[in-house]
DNA sequence: CTTTAGCACTCATTGCCCCTGAGTGCTAAG
DNA sequence: CTTAGCACTCAGGGGCAATGAGTGCTAAAG
């Protein structure tokens, strides 16, 4: 079914200033509106229209009307105009930007702190993987008196390590033999093909160090699962506060403590692989706590099968022009910034 | 000057009830208490001397009283009894230790999960030093085409890489010199001594990895001073709005913005070596917009010159001797978990 | 000299009522 | 189909009085 020319005119030119105003938009309002050559009557009767189609709700008898969910999806999908980021706005996310990433963890949770920044509400960064992540090598290595130091590089490029301490005394000999073990037999497979059988074996043909392979299994294990868990990192909570919709405490509480790891990494069900920028408004949103609430969500890509994800959580009167512009033009950075390889920079002294 | 018996009983009982129930205290409730035998009106005799003295306050004429920053801190030196934490407890405590730390970060980010849902309070966890870090070793481990991983560790123990991606090729005997070279010059010195004199010397000796020098310095510099500036992590914002003194949204919020990593990182001025345990009261805190919030810090022995901070922030009427327990209960743990070398548990297949 | 009963006073809170005004839906005329 | 006119609805706010918890002071009792 279609909306008429002027439905659709009236319908943006509310949920515009609704987005601006936070207060129900009456049809005088918008009759005074130039470009609206119509009377209040007309555009109440359209109103009234638009109400009886589920794009528009009335707070109360007396009051103007505020776009539904249906209203927000229509807008979104074909009334909304593309929001033109200013030179100062660029300039500044450009800026942000330049924060030298030199760790991955860091840098992502910078990443989340910047998106609240440039959009003043809650916002989260995420990593996720699109392949099945395997060891790519243990090294081994010693450090001081009885303890090493386990490297777990994995397929996606993590590489995580553990300082494994020892009462007994360990020799090079024995770690250089541990190293050589894991890596000819636990390498390019994937932590379901961890069996007993297997790690059995393996710990038979280590030898004196054979104690230390169900340590270093067990911790490989433990990276692959917490690579494919993905990390979340949640900040600017507070800005949520600063919403007229979260005034009522109760609401706001609601929404932030749903708003934990878990919930955020299931947010988006299904990425649409078509549309860079994903928005779920209000009710779409699978978590019942989160109904109140958009959600606009992109990703970028790191590059070795793996994908950063911004997003940004708010009211569903939100500025999704806005939002959605300012955060897939982070995001465009981002991608830049990790997918590529690294070019080595030119140094003062050389 | 020293209260009497008397009048400290009854600032205990104010105290001690106004954190039950976050409403001023009248003397009739004081009165009415078991063990408390005298009339309502000695009890208000009493307790407008109390307030001249600065231990109480009166939100308004017609109001009982609250208690002051003053009458906070004199009831946490002297009136306070200790909790003893319950069989629940502990048992809940332990069991929410028992998740298996395996790597640091990650394991701090839990820790102030946990440190929050403990006390029911925003809470954060951050690890300090308390000397100064040295580089311990570099390593150079190649890994795949025109790429390799530089690792770094610290005397702290801490473990940092990097992927460090070159459009040129480089062999393993340049991988080799620099690793060589990196851990012949550049070790057991803090970063203050990376002179731009040391660093050409060593460029120069590097060879055909001259140029990848810079790079892996610049990274070691970062890493060192990483490991000064202290990690925080900080969760449960949320639980402070459940607290009846933040209904008021505008000073939620003014302490929930106030409440970032820098904030954090200053908040205990200084750490009396002495006490464990260490409570700021409202104006005790250097930070303005934490006047009227307390906070409750403790720390616990990572060993290595490191050690972790827990502390938990909230309404100055808390209940502090309830969550001084839990927090010193949790870090007495955490302590124990990380302070002492970890044996090798006994696998089920050996 | 301390304790307590009595009393007048204060003042935040609550509920109530009424008014105002923005906004609507309907009807009938253009 | 559009619009002017009109009666109606209802949230929000100001004013006002009643309520009651709590106080400080005074004077009597212990």
């Amino acid at each position: 079914m279609e909306l008429s020319e002027r439905k659709q005119k009236i319908l943006k030119a509310i949920v515009d200033l609704y987005i601006r105003t936070a207060e129900p938009v009456g049809s005088k309002t918008i009759a005074a509106m130039p470009d609206m050559d119509f009377s209040p009557a007309t555009i109440r009767n359209e109103m009234a229209e638009l109400t009886n189609l589920g794009f528009l709700e009335q707070p109360h008898t007396s009051a103007g009307r505020i776009p539904s969910p249906a209203g927000y999806r229509f807008y979104i999908d074909r009334l909304m105009q593309d929001y033109r980021l200013s030179v100062d706005e660029t300039q500044s996310i450009n800026q942000a930007m330049e924060l030298r990433m030199q760790e991955f963890d860091r840098a992502m949770s910078k990443v989340g702190k910047l998106v609240s920044q440039l959009t003043n509400l809650p916002a989260y960064a995420m990593t996720s993987h699109t392949e099945s992540v395997k060891v790519r090598r243990f090294e081994v290595l010693p450090a001081g008196e009885a303890s090493f130091i386990l490297v777990v590089m994995t397929t996606d490029e993590t590489v995580k390590n553990k300082l494994i301490k020892l009462p007994l005394h360990i020799t090079e000999a024995d770690l250089k033999l541990l190293s050589a073990v894991l890596n000819a037999s636990l390498t390019e497979i994937s932590a379901e093909q961890f069996t007993p059988e297997l790690i059995d074996r393996v710990t038979r043909s280590a030898g004196a160090a054979s104690g230390l392979v169900p340590i270093a299994v067990d911790f490989a294990v433990h990276v692959l699962e917490n690579c494919r868990r993905a990390e979340v990192y949640l900040t600017g909570q507070n800005r949520l506060l600063g919403q007229p919709e979260y005034q009522d405490l109760t609401r706001a509480q609601e929404v932030l403590s749903a708003l934990d790891e878990d919930t955020i990494s299931n947010l988006p069900a299904k990425l649409d692989p078509n549309s860079p920028v994903q928005i779920l408004v209000g009710p779409e949103n699978v978590a019942q706590e989160l109904k109140n609430t958009s959600v606009v969500v992109t990703r970028f890509d790191i590059g070795e099968g793996m994908q950063g994800m911004i997003g940004v959580v708010g009211p569903q009167r939100m500025d999704y022009a806005q939002i959605t512009a300012r955060l897939s033009y982070f995001a465009e950075g981002l991608g830049r910034m990790f997918g590529k390889p690294e070019l080595p920079e030119a140094k003062k002294e050389e």
